[in-house]
DNA sequence: ATAGGGTTAG
């Protein structure tokens, strides 16, 4: 009885529910036939029917074949799982002769996954005694590749040697790959090397090693190699290039890229396109970014995100969230979580709350759960904008949090001013074991720097180096800026050193350093080292280079290089500026000449730069400028006389103390707050704060007592309570009182008490240290013979034998 | 090809 189903019409099968049951040839022609039109379900229906067959028997041979045919149909139609189901069903001893069934089984799973299938299968077939061909080869090397198994990957490159296999091509380029994408380079290129013959993709393979890592002077070189032998780069080599030419910023390499793109005519495909325009973008060259964009015709979702991205890079923020609204209404499909972040990221740079909700809210109705992703953004996103009690929340409500997550609240701590909160989220962080990243230790160092946590700075190093991430430059920068903030400066100068490329914040962050030590002359010689490798200074260079020459007294330098700025560097002076040569002038007495110098100023001096100029008649005691000072303040209007702290001080200071209440009781009213003036120190890890006149902590008693034992001695030696520095209306021996116990003074008594003889006492302070203390301080290295550094608000202070490293001009 | 976290001053 003939077949009722006409051969060329295959989908017909689907209307035959029965098919009669003797005639296996019939089910062969038809697979044939499914197999070269890929149609996956008449051949489910053959399968099916198949096994209902009582005819059906493994050990009949056209049966057999037929399994065969159905796994072919199977893996054609890409459906591994189904085909090796019915792979399996065939009888091992049958299994063995199909060799090239294995090969293709694996290929399959190698392209569809699960991946880990690939290498089972791998291992099954040489069990059994099949032997693994060129065809196995790199089909089982790129599974592990996606699983970046390098443990089989390894195995089996051992099998490939032996084998004899190992100039093949393909499996080369595949093993290439493979430890590529294990983070293997040196093993990348010895095979890579060895090759005896690299075709595009081969150099394509190895080049994506070096992009991965970002190493820019690898891929050019590579790529000048490449084309030296005669191998010439297609649109792929292109697109795993751009991102490492945009990260590099090198944008006369990127144009390369784009001149030539546009003479094969593959400027506008969407992933070139895509590529060029996002290269543009991270080059800050928004122009050609939107001329590329405008110009592709066909644009898909990675495009206008790349776009919105290079809006956001280029400070155009506001017109990548047009181009957001835009994309959603030409819809160019659902919206992936890359693009997402994206946008949240823009709407967290605006400190736009309102457009951030917004986005929450559409995200929310968008998925039922929020991909991890997107959540990270958006608790990021809340606590740059400076609601860190919303981002807090946010993240408790996390049903998952990744390192990312710790990360991202502790900077938001940071950013906020609550180092201490910081360091405790990641101590929940260390307790939940999750692990610490490069960007955990990017918020972690500059809590450490705040709260001059030396302890926790050494850890943060030493992690840092197990995990490598001291070969990134920015983490170096927080490092330096932890060791100059902890008083470490030659430890700052040793990582420094060590930095095998550094960038503008390194410099500005070694000059800064100096310069809050006191070290003008070492400022001044990083500066003038920086212009010899060729590194350009901006206004963060010379905030840091004038204040330093401030806090060492080199006023010639300072001025010199404050009229240097403008001309050879022609950088506009900013009203900070200003405020250090102000700051400079008024340290070191010329009190007239800073008068003038604010006098002839272009812009209009704001409530700082008079203050600075105050703070130095205090410390000069030239009382007939004050007056005149406190009235240029009170002219600058309501907004910055809201600076009570300021104003109630300067009537202190003339003994106007009827204003001074006034201004105080006038705060009150308005809700304002002096932050009140603490002092903490690190002892064995651990760090104890002091308020002035601080009872509360448990040692309260004996340091007390040491204070006035040593009060007592200080008296003996010619010292003299200062009630200048009380901006209180109280009698002079209350005065004497207040200021025995400043925090300042609390915790030097605390640090002399708990710490070993020959350690230095350091104290951090959050404000300037106060006039009386400075004084006192020098007093107590004389009677105890031991060091003491005191961190202020702007620079160290460090006292030995009687003397302060600022040369009094606190 | 796009992507979550991040450094210096005030």
């Amino acid at each position: 009885m003939p077949c009722p189903i006409p051969k060329k019409s295959v989908n017909a099968v689907q209307s035959y529910k029965q098919i009669p049951s003797y005639h296996f040839n019939d089910y062969l022609h038809l697979l044939e036939d499914c197999i070269s039109s890929k149609s996956l379900t008449p051949g489910k229906l053959i399968h099916q029917n198949l096994l209902k067959n009582p005819n059906f028997n493994t050990k009949n041979k056209s049966c057999i074949t037929l399994l065969d045919k159905l796994s072919k149909l199977f893996i054609t139609c890409s459906k591994p799982e189904l085909a090796h189901k019915t792979f399996n069903s065939i009888p091992s001893p049958e299994r063995q002769k199909k060799g090239i069934l294995w090969n293709q089984l694996i290929r399959s799973y190698a392209w569809e996954g699960p991946f880990e299938n690939a290498i089972h299968l791998y291992y099954e077939m040489v069990d059994i005694g099949v032997k693994p061909t060129k065809f196995t080869y790199p089909f089982v090397l790129k599974a592990c590749a996606a699983l970046q198994d390098i443990d089989n990957g390894v195995k089996i490159h051992d099998h490939v040697k032996r084998d004899g296999l190992a100039s093949d091509v393909y499996i080369s380029t595949a093993l290439v790959d493979l430890y590529v994408k294990c983070g293997c380079l040196l093993e990348a290129r010895q095979v890579f090397d060895e090759m005896p013959e690299r075709d595009v993709v081969a150099w394509n393979a190895m080049i994506s090693g070096f992009s991965i890592h970002g190493m820019y002077g690898d891929v050019i070189h590579l790529l000048l190699e490449m084309q030296e032998v005669g191998v010439s780069p297609n649109s792929s080599t292109f697109v795993t290039i751009l991102p490492v030419i945009g990260e590099a910023n090198e944008v006369i390499a990127g144009k390369a890229v784009h001149g030539l793109s546009v003479r094969r005519g593959i400027d506008s495909d969407v992933m070139m396109g895509t590529g060029l325009l996002d290269m543009y973008g991270k080059c800050g060259w928004l122009v050609y970014a939107r001329r590329i964009f405008h110009a592709m015709t066909f644009r898909n979702e990675v495009t206008w995100s790349a776009m919105i991205g290079a809006c956001i890079a280029c400070d155009c923020t506001q017109e990548g969230l047009e181009l957001f609204e835009q994309m959603r209404v030409e819809d160019v499909g659902s919206l992936s979580p890359v693009t997402l972040a994206t946008v949240i990221r823009g709407t967290a740079k605006l400190i736009d709350l309102k457009v951030g909700k917004q986005i929450h809210g559409y995200t929310v109705k968008l998925g039922s759960n929020l991909v991890l992703m997107v959540a990270n953004t958006l608790l990021s996103m809340y606590a740059k904008c400076g609601i860190l009690d919303d981002a807090t929340k946010f993240f408790e409500e996390m049903s998952f949090k990744d390192s990312v997550s710790y990360s991202a609240l502790i900077s938001g701590c940071i950013q906020n001013g609550s180092a201490e909160e910081a360091l405790q989220i990641f101590r929940a962080m260390q307790l939940s074991a999750v692990e610490p990243i490069l960007a955990t230790m990017m918020g972690l160092l500059p809590a450490c720097s705040h709260v001059a946590a030396l302890r926790h700075g050494y850890s943060c190093h030493a992690y840092s180096i197990v995990r490598g991430f001291t070969a990134d430059v920015s983490l170096c920068n927080a490092l330096i800026d932890m060791y100059s903030k902890c008083g470490k400066i030659d430890v700052a100068r040793v990582v420094f050193d060590k930095m095998h490329k550094k960038d503008l914040v390194s410099w500005n962050a070694m000059i800064i350093g100096y310069g809050i030590h006191g070290l003008g002359v070492e400022a001044i010689s990083v500066f003038q080292n920086m212009q010899v490798v060729g590194q350009n200074p901006d206004e963060v260079t010379f905030i840091g280079l004038l204040s330093a020459c401030s806090h060492s007294g080199l006023v010639a330098e300072g001025k010199h290089w404050f009229q240097s700025m403008s001309q050879e560097f022609s950088i506009k002076p900013r009203i900070d500026h200003y405020l250090c040569i102000v700051d400079l002038l008024g340290r070191n007495g010329l009190l007239d000449e800073a008068f003038n110098f604010i006098q002839g100023m272009p812009l209009k001096p704001d409530v700082r730069i008079w203050n600075a100029l105050l703070s130095a008649c205090r410390v000069y005691k030239k009382i007939e400028l004050v007056e005149e000072i406190s009235n240029k303040i009170q002219s600058l209007g309501p907004e910055s006389t809201g600076n009570f702290v300021l104003l109630s001080n300067i009537y202190s200071t003339v003994g106007r103390w009827d204003d001074a209440a006034d201004v105080r009781v006038m705060q009150k009213g308005l809700g304002f707050r002096k932050s009140p003036g603490s002092s903490w120190i690190e002892v064995n890890g651990v760090i104890h704060a002091f308020v002035g006149g601080d009872r509360s902590h448990s040692q309260s008693a004996k340091i007390n007592e040491k204070l006035l034992q040593l009060q007592a001695e200080m008296k003996k030696l010619g010292y003299m309570a200062e009630p200048d520095f009380v901006y209180q209306d109280v009698e002079d021996e209350e005065k004497e009182h207040i200021l025995l116990y400043h925090s300042e003074k609390l915790a030097v008594a605390f640090g002399l008490l708990n710490l070993d003889e020959e350690k230095a006492i350091f104290v951090t302070k959050n404000l300037r240290v106060c006039g009386d203390c400075h004084t006192a301080l020098k007093f107590m290295t004389l009677i105890t013979k031991r060091q003491i550094i005191l961190r202020d608000t702007v620079r160290f202070h460090h006292f030995s034998e009687g003397r302060c490293s600022c040369g009094d001009f606190w």
